[in-house]
DNA sequence: AGTTAATATGACCGGGAGTCATTATATAAC
DNA sequence: GTTATATAATGACTCCCGGTCATATTAACT
């Protein structure tokens, strides 16, 4: 049965050309590159477009989760290399941190997501698939910290997936606005002494003793 | 001069009118409320509105603002019945986000403009005005901060002001969360334990001695 | 070659932001 | 009171964009 597994091998070849124009143009433009455009530089028709994805927010998720994929790959990678528990949860930390500044198109597309317009227009399906996947990230998170309750480093009174989702929060707050303000603060992170501030205060206040 | 100064009051009026219906309309759908209705709110038709405002953010921001001034006026009310410091660190916090949850709108709406979307559509001076009033509203964090610095309950090796923008974004950040959902957890504070976990553990991270 | 199935196309539609020639209204001049 | 002028309001219109669909093209099968 060649020629159905060709055809499915280039079916996904079409959907790759596709995701590639698009996240160029997103990475160019925001989320204001046209459907036209993305089009244009698939070198297909848009029509084709939406017979491989069923709306622009469709296409904009797929380019989402590429980011998640990512940033997972280098989650794995950085924890390999921290032993100790306190670095441990920096370098999940600052694993994000750096992952969102490298790749602030993919930061401001995984945001919009989180603004009302953006879903309500959107399937609650798709929404669903970015909500699991956000979890299943923040997971490295919760077990790092969780790691260091065990070893009696962390205070125990603190609920580890809710400290969790205020350090994520906390980085994505300021993340924010250093994303905004791409241009500051050349050859460091911009805001680095935020960032920094940020989880000395927290490893602080849930250190043990 | 009475006519001139009758018709600069009108002008006031107008505007005013216009706002009103646009916040009515903002609230009721967000971002995607159009010009159109919010014209046949304001009854008026679509041009008058662009002769009051340059464009639909424009509106938007003057929405923000006015939302701006009410959580103002709770900073100082609430300030006003505290007397200790980490109480007035908690009358702060809890005000803001009181605030952003009782207004979800004003929220939302202020929100979207960390958006590189709405900051690539909006002149360059309406962005500055925003960012100016934002760092007026910071000021009564900094402010707490710094008193408690002074009276020797929080340690002097951070710098305030980052701390309170590590604080302001991390409730920013929980607070994207939470509006998100905003049908959960009648009766008291969607995320309270998150809110409540997040400045427990900063408050204790920050205590002197 | 002819038939059918699968893909691709781009003109077109609906709807929304913003514009502008025209109309209406208020003030001033006589 | 009438006419002229300045000011304000209107809504039909343009342009742009996401999404659709009847038609055309290409590939597969007999």
């Amino acid at each position: 049965m060649g020629i159905a597994e060709r055809r499915e091998r280039e079916k996904r070849e079409r959907i790759n050309t596709i995701i590639l124009a698009a996240r160029d143009l997103f990475f160019e433009k925001g989320y204001r590159a046209t459907m036209d455009e993305i089009a244009e530089r698939a070198e297909l028709s848009k029509g084709t477009l939406y017979l491989y994805f069923k709306s622009k927010d469709e296409l904009y998720i797929s380019v989402i989760l590429e980011g998640f994929h990512l940033l997972e790959s280098r989650l794995k990678k950085e924890l390999k290399g921290a032993k100790e528990v306190e670095e441990r949860v920096r370098a999940v930390y600052y694993a994000f941190i750096d992952h969102c500044l490298e790749n602030k198109a993919y930061f401001r597309t995984t945001q919009y997501f989180l603004t009302e317009d953006a879903r309500a227009n959107t399937s609650p399906d798709l929404v669903e698939t970015i909500n699991r996947s956000t979890g299943e990230l923040m997971q490295y998170g919760v077990g790092v910290i969780r790691e260091g309750m065990e070893k009696g480093v962390f205070r125990k009174d603190v609920d580890p997936f809710i400290l969790a989702l205020t350090v994520w929060r906390m980085a994505t707050g300021i993340l924010d606005l250093a994303v905004l303000e791409s241009d500051t603060a050349r050859g460091k992170r911009p805001y680095q002494e935020v960032f920094d501030t940020a989880i000395d205060v927290v490893l602080r206040g849930v250190r043990a003793g």
